[in-house]
DNA sequence: GGTCAGCCTG
DNA sequence: CAGGCTGACC
């Protein structure tokens, strides 16, 4: 083939003589969300539920009275038919239940609404007999379920369940996500109760959880006698007790958990294991709490309201232990599992490939000036098709000391750590740990600190919309403004770049929502998502000039048929784009691109075959099309500190 | 007016 | 590759 001279391509000769041309072509396939007004840049897609906290956020009193059924069945009346408050004994040995207990389980008194007409009127399942029970009877649940506030050392179960009380009823998983974050204090308070040994911390989270629930049963053993004591055995007999209440409250959500939570001490006196199994579970209440001698319904009802509140408690026992371990154990996954989307690397990266997202992830030392085996690691040989491509036992370039780069040193490979647990907690973007990269406690020295830039990638740096600082959230501004001129977490990189290029293999037109997503490493800005952005158009102004200079020349040469027009790897075409976007062919160009580039071709060469190219936007037609072509960016991509690793190829 | 895509230039 | 510029869109 013989390269097309651009003389007298429209591309050239035309200048500013056609400011329409292509003008929002690829409007049809942008993102919604994100064409126009920077809304991607407001919004923070990626939250997403823990799912280990399986607790479910309302409280048991609305769940409970939320059946009918259940609240028919309550009888405060029964419970306690002498109307006085039951206090709870302060010998507790977990720190009882004090008198604010004591005192809010006598609210009932005074709070119950509805006054009942004609007071003293028995008359039972009145409606306004029954308001007035449910009242009382939510009271004294919610009295039961207080948190002892005078807590004794070393109980912070109950200061949870209080906590997951006071949030339950409004509050969505947000409220409860804050727990999530690495507290080691609370870890310690919580959950580190044990003393636990020099073991494997998962041993001795382990461990703590045994010691919590057994905290817990106890706790719910002493309530269930309570309750036995206080309900009067002549009472015993609700009309709907029994398997009609079993069959509601058994499906209220937690009730798993705690069934979960529970199975390991069936030993418990006080009956079956709480939520003993599925609703037959119910069942088995009942006949191990004739026992009690006290009311089946009640002691059916409290128990799976305790339930409800161990499985919260649970639920934040086991978050508190994971959140206080799990730094360590992310550790280790990051130095056995290779991370997310690994198992998608073998397709398109060779060996050593963007593996090892984060840990030592190195910094940007070598940036620019990549260490000679590094560059000549790739090359093109090891492009198997579907060997893998993480490869734990390559070599690593001995030149990249740690440390060294990356503007905030040190700092960097927990923040990538924070990122990576942020993925793997299914955190998102927001939800990784936020602050540690921006102000670590000891800023680096600018000079050493600063990152090795090619003169280009510093211009890179520059914002040409602005202060980059004024996206900044106000109360990071003074740590922010201190560390903005060695700042590089929020900088693109040559490494960065580079991605982008691979990534246009897969994207020509990536929605800034969708960049967010794979440039995890990076704290976006309205300054970054722009640079990125402008990235990609200049990738498509190289693709479509490119594409465009060889249809010509195909039409040059006398092609007469554009089905015959095909974008092969031997191609010249693919050659010039793949020098352009995979400069070291160190990656598996997929073949969807191939076939993006050889329709591309074939549309250009039909338009300029039919004189289309007179018209001024010509080429729109064209971008419409392809801008409908985008495929999905592999997994990996997402990996952080790829685009480190693809810095050393 | 803000944002973005595309064109053009250096 | 970045920046300026323009037009389109919201």
């Amino acid at each position: 083939m013989i390269p097309y001279q651009l003389q007298g391509s429209p591309l050239v000769s035309r200048r500013k003589e056609d400011p329409t041309d292509g003008r929002r072509v690829p409007e049809q396939g942008r993102d919604p969300a994100t064409s126009g007004h920077g809304q991607g840049l407001k919004t923070e897609p990626c939250f997403q539920r823990d799912p280990l906290l399986s607790s479910p956020g309302t409280s048991l009193v609305s769940q409970l009275l939320s059946h009918t059924v259940v609240s028919r069945s309550l009888d405060p009346c029964t419970l306690f038919p002498s109307s006085r408050p039951v206090g709870l004994p302060q010998g507790y040995e977990l720190g009882a239940p004090p008198a604010e207990g004591a005192q809010a389980l006598a609210l009932p008194r005074t709070r119950a609404p509805a006054p009942v007409p004609g007071a003293g009127d028995r008359e039972p399942l009145s409606d306004e007999h029954l308001r007035a029970k449910r009242a009382r009877v939510e009271s004294i649940i919610q009295g039961m379920s207080l948190p002892p506030t005078p807590q004794a050392p070393g109980t912070g179960v109950e200061g949870g369940v209080g906590q997951d009380r006071e949030k339950g009823s409004e509050m969505s998983w947000e409220g409860r996500r804050k727990p999530r974050v690495p507290q080691p204090q609370r870890g310690a308070g919580v959950a580190g109760r044990g003393a636990p040994g020099r073991g494997s911390p998962h041993a001795a989270g382990c461990q703590q959880l045994k010691e919590q629930l057994c905290v817990l049963e106890q706790q719910l053993r002493w309530l269930q006698e309570r309750f036995s004591q206080v309900c009067d055995p002549g009472d015993a007999a609700q009309p709907l007790g029994g398997a009609e209440l079993a069959g509601k409250a058994g499906d209220r959500p937690g009730r798993d958990v705690a069934a979960a939570a529970c199975r390991p001490h069936k030993a418990a006196p006080w009956g079956s294991s709480p939520g003993a199994d599925g609703p037959e579970g119910m069942q088995e209440d009942e006949g191990t709490q004739e026992d009690t001698g006290g009311l089946p319904s009640v002691a059916r009802v409290l128990s799976q309201a305790l339930k409800h509140e161990l499985a919260g408690v649970t639920s934040r026992v086991v978050d508190s232990v994971l959140t206080s371990m799990w730094p360590k154990a992310a550790g280790h996954l990051l130095q056995q599992h290779p991370g997310p989307g690994v198992a998608a690397r073998g397709e398109h990266f060779p060996a050593g490939k963007c593996r090892k997202p984060l840990a030592k992830s190195s910094p940007v030392g070598a940036l620019g000036s990549p260490p000679p085996e590094a560059a000549s690691l790739p090359s093109g040989n090891s492009l198997g098709p579907h060997g893998s491509s993480f490869s734990p036992t390559a070599v690593r370039n001995p030149h990249q000391a740690p440390g060294v780069g990356y503007t905030l040193g040190s700092a960097v490979p927990s923040a990538q750590e924070g990122r990576l647990l942020g993925q793997l907690l299914g955190y998102g973007h927001w939800g990784s740990p936020p602050v540690p990269q921006r102000c670590p406690p000891e800023a680096p020295d600018p000079h050493w600190g600063a990152p090795r830039l090619r003169p280009s990638a510093v211009r890179q740096q520059r914002c040409p919309l602005g202060p980059c600082s004024l996206s900044r959230p106000p109360g990071a501004a003074a740590c922010w403004l201190s560390l903005t001129p060695r700042r590089t977490q929020e900088a693109l990189t040559p490494g960065h770049l580079k991605k982008a290029k691979l990534m246009f293999f897969f994207t020509r037109y990536p929605s800034s929502a969708l960049l967010r997503s794979y440039f995890l490493d990076v704290q976006f800005s309205r300054c970054i998502t722009s640079q990125l952005i402008k990235w990609f158009s200049n990738f498509r102004e190289f693709y479509y000039i490119q594409v465009e200079k060889f249809a010509r020349q195909a039409l040059l040469e006398g092609v007469a048929d554009a089905g015959a027009l095909r974008v092969s790897r031997d191609s010249e075409l693919f050659r010039a784009l793949n020098m352009h976007y995979n400069k070291g062919n160190d990656f598996q160009v997929p073949g969807r691109f191939l076939e993006v580039a050889s329709l591309t071709l074939r549309e250009f060469f039909s338009a300029v075959r039919a004189g289309k190219d007179a018209d001024p936007s010509w080429k729109k037609p064209i971008y419409k099309i392809i801008s409908k072509l985008d495929s999905h960016i592999p997994e990996v991509f997402k990996a952080v500190g790829c685009s480190q690793e693809l810095l050393r190829s």
